[in-house]
RNA sequence: CGGGGCGUGGCGCAGUCCGGUAGCGCGCCUGCUUUGGGAGCAGGAGGUCCCCGGUUCAAAUCCGGGCGCCCCGACCA
């Protein structure tokens, strides 16, 4: 990479801006295998941190973890009629191991539904043993076409939670619950603000029911499907004899769920909160909520600013906050901050030879509010002391500013044509409420003349106080969706 | 699979039209000086010019064939 002082403009150039940011600020690289990525340190600690909250909320809603085979028989992927058909023509097989061709194909999983509901048979006699809750954390391998740092990559991690009930109502609970986890997490943690709703037949899930998203908008306007929970009925079930005795002896088919979130989040939070600077993680993800930055002056004062600065990141540490000391003193001071703001790191502590004199440390936050000093100056102690509340505001700021952006490229209003739905979303809509009649034929049209598809049937607390009546389409609205172009 | 572009030190590129010592910026190494917003100076290392074949005294450059990658479209989390 040539020596860019900056990155390509927002405004200028979005996509570019994004592939420079991500490799930039090391969160990933290009690898030798088509469409793999390589996911580095930073990138993998903002990942780590993301597993960790969820995880720790799966755990909380009575979830367990196990794993199961990267490898799926063929047949396995073949046995549920829509599930092969969605999936097929995205498979990687493995034909020939141990110097042999195989019996039968493996396929390198594309998601594991088959190999843990056939599992499931085998560990369901009863209805005492539903329902059965596990979530498996791993990587899955889709061969698409076109790739995209994190947002859509060949081999992707992810996790992928699978459950099986006793009836259809816990199975529609469960599938409804984890989609309000990821929802919660995606507001508190990532300070991304998704909308929630149904996937219409045509978007949903190869095999399911019904599917559920959290679909939340870049910046440049574009949706990102950012998680999905999946209420997959008895389709799964029936193909792999999932079955349990009930109370009154007769015997059943179990019901299903599945839901997962990938790296894809890692692409979402970079598209959501990155400014023309680079990255911005919010403080609750960052691997490093504060970078300690040493400013050597001589060799006896940089001896001494060192020592102030590790002082510093352990009293931090002891806060619950999680510091680190930038020690490349042959790096200059303005290379290791640029470096930190690429990054994305929420706060930086300058400590140099007056600082240590004074008793004091620089404070500068990755964003600045409106009106906010960009560096403050504060004593040892009250920057340290308060620095856990800043990081609470920093993170309340982002996802405030996040919902801003959601509602400003939000627009509600009756769309009477297809051409002027295109019209809304040339003009810098993000998602477009409006009425549908239900017909698969509006959607098949709006994303041939719009490029535009339905996110999701919004729930609820999302939709318009007056339903919408007319529909792109034409014809009568029967329900409201949310139109957007997508990644 | 259709349309377009590109393969030259680690990265980004110039050189190709018009054949004749392989260059630039960044990065890297060493030394000295420097550190409060992308350090400076000096010295240095590093290249089968994607591959195969042809033309020629001579090929990064011309001719033929192949391979790979990227972008746009179709497909999709």
């Amino acid at each position: 990479m040539s020596k860019r002082k900056g990155f390509t403009r927002r405004s200028e150039d979005f996509s570019a801006w994004y592939n420079e940011v991500v490799q930039r600020a090391e969160l990933a690289d290009y690898s030798p295998v088509r469409g793999s990525m390589v996911i580095r340190p930073w990138g993998y600690g903002i990942w780590e941190q993301m597993q960790h909250a969820l995880d720790d909320m799966f755990k909380a809603t009575g979830h367990e973890n196990a794993y199961f085979p990267l490898l799926v028989p063929l047949s396995f992927i073949e046995r549920e009629k829509e599930h092969v058909k969605g999936f097929k023509p995205e498979l990687a097989v493995v034909t020939h191991a141990g110097g042999k061709e195989l019996e039968e194909p493996y396929v390198v999983r594309p998601t594991s539904e088959t190999i843990i509901y056939a599992m499931y048979a085998k560990w369901v006699q009863s209805y005492r043993d539903l329902p059965l809750l596990l979530n498996q954390w791993g990587n899955a391998m889709r061969w698409e076409l076109r790739t995209r740092l994190f947002l859509r990559t060949a081999e992707f991690l992810w996790q992928e939670g699978h459950t099986a009930h006793a009836d259809e109502a816990e199975a529609e609970a469960e599938a409804r619950t984890m989609l309000g986890i990821y929802r919660r997490f995606m507001e508190d943690w990532m300070a991304m603000p998704p909308v929630t709703g149904v996937k219409t037949d045509g978007e949903k899930f190869a095999g399911a029911v019904r599917s559920y998203a959290c679909e939340a908008v870049m910046q440049d306007g574009k949706a990102l499907q950012a998680a999905t929970s999946h209420m997959l009925g008895q389709n799964f079930a029936k193909q792999f004899d999932l079955t349990f005795q009930n109370r009154d002896g007769r015997e059943e088919f179990a019901w299903n769920t599945s839901w997962g979130a990938s790296t894809r989040l890692v692409g979402g939070l970079v598209m959501t909160h990155g400014d023309d600077a680079g990255v911005v993680v919010p403080p609750k993800l960052a691997p490093s909520q504060v970078v300690v930055v040493p400013i050597a002056g001589g060799e006896a004062e940089g001896a001494g600013v060192l020592a102030k600065s590790e002082e510093l990141a352990d009293a931090l540490r002891r806060e619950g906050v999680r510091a680190r000391v930038d020690r490349r003193l042959d790096m200059s001071v303005g290379a290791r901050f640029f470096d930190w703001e690429r990054k994305g790191a929420p706060v930086r502590l300058e400590v140099g030879p007056r600082d240590v004199a004074r008793g004091e440390v620089v404070v500068v936050p990755r964003v600045v509010r409106e009106g906010g000093a960009r560096k403050e100056t504060l004593g040892e102690a009250e920057a340290v002391e308060g620095m856990r509340a800043r990081l609470r505001a920093l993170q309340d700021h982002l996802l405030g500013e996040a919902k801003a952006r959601r509602e400003a490229r939000t627009v509600r209003q009756e769309v009477g044509s297809v051409r002027e739905l295109a019209g809304l979303l040339d003009e810098g809509a993000g998602f477009v409420y409006s009425g549908w009649s239900g017909d698969p034929e509006v959607e098949r049209r709006a994303k041939e003349e719009a490029k535009a598809t339905i996110r999701v049937v919004p729930d609820e607390e999302f939709r318009s106080p007056a339903a919408p009546s007319k529909c792109p389409g034409g014809g009568r609205a029967r329900m409201e969706v949310i139109w957007a172009r997508a990644y």
